[in-house]
DNA sequence: GACGATATATATCGATCCGATATCGTCGGG
DNA sequence: CCCGACGATATCGGATCGATATATATCGTC
């Protein structure tokens, strides 16, 4: 999916911002999409060439024109035909699953920061940013406003991350404990001052 | 997190060639991390370049020299260190949920197959890819000798996976008659032939 | 009231990474 | 017998991220 794509989904709520884009895919899209102003700022000026939205600049003092794009005609229809034949894909990019993976050569007191780091953030994204979503109806305002759809990715995010929190929380005495008694036993090497003790193979 | 350090990751499991490592992050690592030969190779060579892996030619015929890459005590070194000062991150970059955002936007028919294919793929990488797992203890060959953190990743994987599989196919059927319903209702226009009948709004 | 942090707002640049492509033989299946 | 998949390396264009530049207003705080 391209970021232009995107800027005309976030256009087809309402008139914004370049900046006031970036804002909503923070609050909206954080947990399943990203997009920065290096890819942003272009999509839009590409946009506003092939016609999809209208500029309207906004003279300010003492800080840049603000620019207010809004969507055209022939920009919905180009987002539709657009969501309707981007194919569905999802991905996973996680340097904490890959220091997991290679647990076996981080100290263990890294180790277990980088499991509480992780709980931690998790635990403010589910009851912080998306606690809006506790009671299933009539919960937050502004909830019960949104498109069923946005229900659905909403509440995707809010289960998904629940399970891997639980996860994590479950999981986190006993891969300690191995992973000191394995250093105990003095398998492989801690980083840092040691040369390589290259007995074995 | 780097290309480069990825490869000296894999490199600690035993000697690989750069094609031997790209099949083996497209087993164990494709639920959460990706890379492609477009930053492998350029990877290895940079590597080899620093000394942190040793190269060994292997002529063959009909077919280019192999190159099998193995880790040196600097580059493990040089890995342990990398690992220890990253950051544990954790992104989700899903069209697919983008597409549910909007799904409002989306023909109800094209709605169904997109919902369908996620629950497909999902399946078939948690039945398939992923059963090796199923039974914590003893299962599938192997997987008793993976270091803790391995197992670690990978039942996360398996965990995640199935808490997205059960949510989308509890919701699947709400999502589908919300949509036909505001559909029928006549909201939003569908794509395809229709020219921006602009009679409402 | 000086100072620093944060917010508003646009824009660009280097580094990096993905996906497609090129090359080219071998092997297996229909 | 041909077509596609596999093994194996490598590169290139395009997309993207993260950091940075610019410039002011506002707010907290010492």
């Amino acid at each position: 999916m391209d970021t232009r794509t995107l800027c005309l989904g976030v256009l087809s709520l309402g008139e914004m911002s370049g900046y006031d884009i970036k804002k909503c895919l923070e609050v909206s899209f954080r947990h399943f999409f990203q997009a920065s102003y290096g890819s942003i700022y272009p999509a839009l000026a590409e946009l506003a060439r092939k016609g999809y939205v209208r500029v309207r600049t906004i003279a300010q003092e003492g800080r840049p024109d603000k620019k207010v794009y809004s969507i055209t005609p022939a920009g919905l229809e180009a987002l539709r035909a657009e969501l309707a034949g981007t194919e569905p894909r999802h991905r996973v990019r996680s340097e904490f699953l890959v220091l997991m993976f290679f647990a076996h050569h981080l100290p263990p007191e890294r180790l277990a920061e980088v499991i509480d780091q992780m709980i931690a953030r998790w635990e403010r994204i589910l009851f912080e940013d998306l606690a809006v979503f506790e009671k299933e109806e009539e919960a937050a305002p502004g909830v019960g406003d949104l498109e069923p759809g946005m229900r659905f990715a909403l509440g995707f995010g809010r289960t998904v991350l629940a399970a891997a929190l639980a996860y994590v929380r479950r999981q986190r005495p006993g891969l300690l404990r191995e992973i000191e008694a394995q250093r105990r036993r003095g398998e492989p090497a801690p980083a840092g001052a040691e040369e390589t003790a290259g007995a074995g193979d």
